[in-house]
RNA sequence: GCCGGAAUGGCGGAAUUGGCAGACGCCCCGGACUUAAAAUCCGGUGAGGUUAACCCCUCGUGCCGGUUCAAGCCCGGCUUCCGGCACCA
């Protein structure tokens, strides 16, 4: 038959959906005696585009993946939603005067249709939907339950703020000082900021990553942004006072190197001693330069130390009773440790620099480099450091180092992580709400959780207030409200959540998402937990990923879910590149639309393609020639349907083969040889002239996993039952997929120089008489003295001579 | 700077984890079919040498060296590219 794909799969897409065959059988009902898969993918940002080539690649990983489970008998849960809080759709909304609600609705449709028309084999009954507020509800009610255990907290701060989307930014979203949204320059603001106690967790979710399956690569991105290290804190005194200057260090054994203190320039003792400081003024000079930086041209800034000594006031070394200079440096950050440091300039760079800046003595206590020349890191014997002189072993001189300092009572060893607090609010209209109020008289008050959802008021303009303050202070049915505990007149807060919330627990709600009563019943939580595989992009391994890991730990804590990890298994799709190899992008102009290829070759055709392209983790240009390639092998096989004839022995070894490599390669996601595979099983058929039905059977049910329009069409034509995507997965017969006999390789001193035909599992001597005897190697082996033998079974022979 | 990963034909990529390098696909070339083209089918296709032809030989997995009967794969030293983090004390 000819693959009429615009007829073939708009039918069998109606009849998926008229059966409803990809529907998860929740627990009790038919089918859930199963063993249960539960197979996620990121839900996508609805974008008035539509979809993107990069999502069709990280759906059909999974997609293939559970579509075999669901043949190899699994009650397999693939969902779908829809991550649609965020900026682009407000954006649009402000510009063309539509609610944002709506253009939800419209892109939400939109990629709805998108995805039904490439066929993913999804539950649609489950659909998510984060702006929804039978959803939303729910993502306040952990935002409640986390101030409830004192997870949330409000500081002022200095924030990022991106001046073009008028916003705060978290760390995250502000990377190399610009937006993450719209790219522009972030500046420092000083904010109220809501913030969720993340830190808190660092421990768990750092342990957590021995006990999950990722790749190396993404447990190890978790593992630096979290940035755990070990180290001290040391409390110098302040001479002429009883104040404490505390600083963190990873080397406290290095404290007999120590030749000056540096405190960050926003460090509050500095104001708290701004009397006995003569030079004040110079610092507040130096303060406000620094102050106009952002933080990114601050860390930017590493080739020129800049800084200043404050007069008047130094610091004593606890363990050597030395008086020691205090400067003020930007290279020093108020928000990673204490926000103060003990500077050892013959061991670290940083230190060093500025010392020879500023004229300061340098002293080396570990031997092994010149500190001439520049800070010595490694290892070596401690020197010039009193009861540390000797040690040679960094980590016992630390241990002996904060021994000491815990003896003088003058330090303690601790730990310190890079990850900060999670900056949560933002000043939009198109997020969460904050379901707190600001009482006057009781402070801050949670909405009760009755109450939710708290819906965003109806606003015909979302743009955000030109102070930077949400659209939601300008709606005063919304704003004033009545203090839950003591009834007297409130304001409501009117910062919402930022996007990540939503897609903090999406993956929890699939299992039950129109529960009224709790975010899922604790019954098919049970049920469906761990997410079984996830499959998405690098760019969230680390945001995402975390926030979400968070919020699962923090909710197995509270009894909420059974597991303390959400997903047991994580892989990454690797990048569709434009067919220049450059990143596609609207500017470049090298974007490639699916639906394009959807409309000229076939849903089939698509799907077959992204996987075939190239190693599903890594980055691959889009090739549309290489289209072409895969849409040929679809016509190869439509047209097998012509060529039903008897089974030959040969074929049907080469069928075995083909199921066996098709079934392993899928589950370890080299889909890209599991398609070549089917490729040459097809060439075959196509040499040999014919194919049998049952050997046809099977390979249109190994087939229907990647392009299962095509697969219906033929299960039909052979008189397959009921629907192929249901029908069992094809077994192969392990002695079928040996062959009787080998070619191996034979070399002479490890040249090749043949092959030979051999019975399978021949021994050496069998295999040697055959070598001997042909005259073909006789000159390579006349004369000569046989020394070694090496054979290698069913592979290779190598005779070495002399 | 630090932490990951990669480098294989004209191109995307295979290679049972130390055992015949280049599967499969693209591109290109030739043939069949066709009035013709497209489509389709069949064949060829790493480089060089040799041969009338079949054969055969040599070289070849970023670079230099090593281990081994045997290295794309292991070890030591580089180069380049990609991703992440980055004045983190």
């Amino acid at each position: 038959m000819k693959n009429d794909f615009r007829t073939i799969e708009k039918k069998w897409q109606s009849r998926w959906e008229a059966e409803q065959i990809f529907r998860a059988a929740d627990p009790g009902e038919p089918g859930s005696e199963k063993p249960k898969f539960y197979a996620l993918v990121e839900f996508p940002y609805p974008s008035g585009a539509g979809m993107h080539v990069g999502h069709i690649k990280a759906y059909s990983s999974l997609e293939v993946i559970s579509r075999k489970r669901r043949m190899q008998g699994y009650n397999v849960l693939f969902p779908m939603g829809f991550d649609a809080f965020g900026l682009p759709t407000e954006n649009y909304a402000i510009k063309t005067g539509m609610h944002p609600r709506a253009v939800t609705d419209k892109n939400i449709a939109k990629f709805t249709s998108q995805l039904k028309q490439v066929g993913f084999a999804l539950d649609w009954s489950r659909v998510v939907d984060t702006t929804e507020t039978d959803y939303y509800k729910w993502t306040q009610w952990i935002f409640l339950k986390m101030f409830e255990h004192g997870l949330v907290f409000r500081d002022t701060a200095l924030v990022n703020y991106c001046p073009n989307c008028k916003v705060v930014l978290s760390n995250e979203d502000s990377q190399g000082g610009k937006c993450d949204v719209c790219h522009s320059d972030i500046i420092q603001k000083s904010k109220d900021v809501w913030y969720l106690r993340i830190t808190e967790y660092a421990d768990k979710l750092l342990k957590g990553l021995d006990e999950v399956d990722y790749p190396g690569n993404i447990k190890q991105q978790q593992i630096n942004w979290i940035g755990r290290s070990e180290g001290a804190f040391v409390n110098f005194g302040l001479k002429d006072t009883e104040e404490k200057l505390r600083i963190y260090t990873t080397r406290p054994d290095t404290l007999f190197g120590v030749t000056f203190m540096v405190m960050a320039p926003e460090h509050p003792l500095i104001d708290k001693y701004s009397a006995r400081i003569a030079n004040m003024a110079a610092v507040e000079d130096y303060r406000r330069e620094c102050a106009k930086k952002t933080e990114f041209d601050r860390t930017q800034m590493n080739k020129d130390k800049t800084g200043l000594k404050l007069e008047g006031l130094s610091a004593i070394n606890p363990l050597t009773g030395r008086k020691i200079p205090v400067y003020i440096a930007d290279y020093v950050m108020m928000g990673y440790g204490t926000g103060a440091i003990m500077a050892v300039p013959a061991h670290d760079q940083r230190d060093w620099e500025f010392a020879k800046k500023f004229g300061i003595e340098i002293i080396e206590v570990i031997k092994g480099g010149d500190i001439e020349k520049e800070a010595y890191a490694g290892d070596g014997e401690m020197v010039n450091s009193g009861f540390l002189n000797g040690f040679t072993n960094k980590k016992d001189s630390i241990r002996r180092a904060i021994e000491e300092l815990e003896k003088l009572g003058a330090g303690e060893g601790g730990v310190q992580y890079k990850m900060k607090d999670w900056a949560f609010n933002r000043q939009r209209y198109w997020g969460e709400p904050i379901p707190i109020i600001h009482c006057p008289r009781c402070g801050m008050v949670p909405v009760p959780y009755e109450e939710l959802p708290l819906c965003l008021p109806e606003m015909k303009e979302f743009a955000p207030g030109t102070g930077g303050e949400s659209p939601l202070a300008r709606v005063p049915e919304f704003v004033n409200c009545k203090c839950p505990r003591c009834g007297g007149e409130a304001k409501r807060e009117t910062d919402t959540m930022p996007q990540w919330a939503g897609s903090s627990w999406y993956f929890l709600r699939y299992t039950d998402p129109h529960n009224d009563e709790c975010l899922a019943d604790p019954e098919k939580l049970k049920y469906w937990l761990p997410v079984d595989w996830y499959n998405g992009g690098m760019e969230h391994v680390t945001r995402h990923m975390i926030y979400s890991r968070f919020w699962h730990k923090f909710l197995y804590d509270i009894g909420a879910v059974p597991t303390d990890e959400p997903y047991a298994k994580r892989t990454a799709q690797g990048l569709i590149l434009g067919p220049d190899g450059e990143k596609m992008s609207k500017s470049r102009g090298n974007v490639v639309d699916p639906l394009d290829v959807v409309n000229e070759f076939g849903a089939d055709v698509l799907r077959t393609y992204v996987l075939f392209m190239g190693d599903y983790g890594s980055a691959a240009p889009w090739s549309q020639s290489s289209v072409r390639g895969c849409s040929r092998f679809i016509e190869r096989f439509a047209a097998l349907d012509g060529m039903i004839g008897k089974p030959q022995d040969k074929l049907v070894r080469s069928l075995h083969k083909t199921v066996k490599k098709v079934t392993e390669d899928i589950e370890s996601m080299k889909f890209n040889t599991a398609i070549a595979a089917m490729m040459s099983f097809i060439n075959e058929v196509y040499d040999a002239g014919s194919i049998d039905k049952d050997s046809l059977s099977a390979l249109t049910r190994a087939l229907c996993p990647f392009a299962p329009h095509i697969c219906e069409e033929m299960w039909e034509r052979i008189g397959g039952k009921g629907l192929c995507s249901v029908a069992p997965w094809p077994e192969y017969d392990e002695a079928l997929t040996v062959d009787d006999e080998k070619e191996i390789a034979v070399q002479v001193c490890g040249r090749l120089r043949g092959t030979l035909l051999i019975p399978a599992g021949s021994e050496e001597d069998a295999v040697w008489e055959m070598i001997a005897s042909k005259p073909e190697f006789a000159p390579f082996l006349e004369g000569k003295t046989v020394i070694k033998k090496i054979y290698v079974k069913d592979r290779l022979f190598n005779v070495v001579v002399k």
